[in-house]
DNA sequence: TCTTATTGTGTCATTTTGACGCAATAAAGG
DNA sequence: CCTTTATTGCGTCAAAATGACACAATAAGA
């Protein structure tokens, strides 16, 4: 979206990603700040008259975080005539972050696609914003920014679906390296769920799903015993997310 | 959608409801036979420019079958640039099932919200069809006629989605009567997942959940044993969505 | 009254879960 | 160099959930 060429464009529709990274303990989206504004928002773009929407979405998660192949999961269409703020658009040409030759196409009602992806913090080198943003940078879940329109709610959506798919479908791929510990990812597990789990049982849960491998070798270098690396069984990992881990009938 | 003004509408944006019930041990869809062609379709709609994507969808079920106040849940968008029969639209003229005027409007791309909504079989006395069919039909699923476009993916997509939930959501209300026995319940369970169950596992299963109310009735009249008549804890059953029912963390 | 198919209720072995114990580290401090 | 400390690997045990199945109580029809 560098230059606009509104033509090109499905009027109406649009995309929004929520891009979940895992650093530090914390969970952390990838956010743009708009330019002269202390308002963020999700990357988001329009989509092409001869794209699918899904491609749509993987474009924009390419031009901000360079990577392809991500794991990116459509889960809501937010299609409320009113997103929020009515002033919105006119702020956006009141400081410039639009022109006059763009109000017009902001200003028409817009539904917009949720979508979130889950990626390896540490493989997003150098996120870029886009034209209407001043950066991008990682934002931890707790402790968000103000966020424009109905932002915050499509990435508290995400966030409640994530949660709920935990219990039914594996996780970790794409958002852990290629490599890590049981520590580690139960770790993911907590900060996703926001609370404790045992060690023993919850060891004893995910070897059980029969999605990882352990590898001969321990993370070294760590103040106390080294843990096993693991890695993913890409194929049954799959498989699991295909037909569900805690299926009852 | 009697009188066409097409300047209501919000352009290239459309919803599609699968519209599901259960009658004699089968699951069916509501559909509509396109006029003058072998071609059914799902109950859809336009969106109007001041009108929420989900209430579109809630006039559409209102519309083809009366119902108000039934369940309805947002299961997905179609966004693809082709979705189906490039032929399609001309098809719809030269069968006179459009005008002219509408051509355009046909013409260009749509996306389409994917809602299912459960109704109970009885309760949807006189299906009325809409301005471009002739015929508004209960169908099997096992054994659906020709649909248009992608019209059967979504379909399929909605079974998926409903046969994923069994694990981690309750159903029946609103898809069975108020009181229901036993058996009836297992046989929609069945139902939806293609496979038998053990009628005796699968009521301690259910009434461990915690959602049903045994009244003090039995239903007569049947060959044998008369069967308890439950009816669904309405305050349980909708904690149940809410959290769902196999959170194992 | 007897037959037959269906439903209500319960048993039992197996599996899974929740709540812990304990020994084996690996770095840091004295 | 030996002790301290926090962390990890591995295991135990009771409680709960699950899968497979037995048996008695119907209710209509032969």
């Amino acid at each position: 979206m560098l230059a606009l060429n509104l033509d090109k464009y499905q009027p109406g529709l649009s995309v929004d990603c929520v891009i979940l990274g895992f650093h530090q303990n914390e969970l952390k989206a990838l956010l743009l700040k708009m330019k002269n504004m202390d308002k963020w928002s999700l990357p988001g773009g329009f989509v092409e008259k001869d794209e699918d929407v899904d491609k749509a979405a993987v474009r924009v998660l390419q031009e901000r975080t360079g990577l392809k192949n991500i794991f990116l999961r459509q889960f809501h269409l937010f299609g409320e005539v009113d997103r929020g703020d009515r002033g919105h658009v006119d702020g956006l040409l009141q400081k410039g972050v639009i022109g006059k030759d763009l109000y017009g196409w902001f200003k028409q009602r817009f539904v917009t696609v949720g979508y979130y992806a889950l990626v390896e913090y540490s493989q997003v080198e150098a996120p870029q914003p886009d034209y209407f943003s001043e950066s991008c940078e990682w934002c931890a879940i707790n402790g968000l920014p103000d966020l424009m329109l109905d932002h915050a709610g499509i990435l508290e959506k995400a966030h409640e679906v994530l949660k709920r798919q935990l219990n039914y479908q594996p996780i970790g791929l794409n958002l852990l390296p290629k490599r890590f510990t049981m520590p580690e990812l139960q770790a993911l597990y907590e900060t996703l769920l926001g609370k404790a789990l045992d060690r023993r049982n919850f060891q004893r849960k995910m070897l059980g799903y029969g999605i990882l491998i352990r590898t001969g070798e321990r993370r070294t270098g760590g103040a106390h015993k080294s843990p096993w690396l693991y890695e993913f069984d890409e194929e049954k990992y799959r498989r699991g997310l295909a037909e569900g881990l805690n299926v009852s009938w």
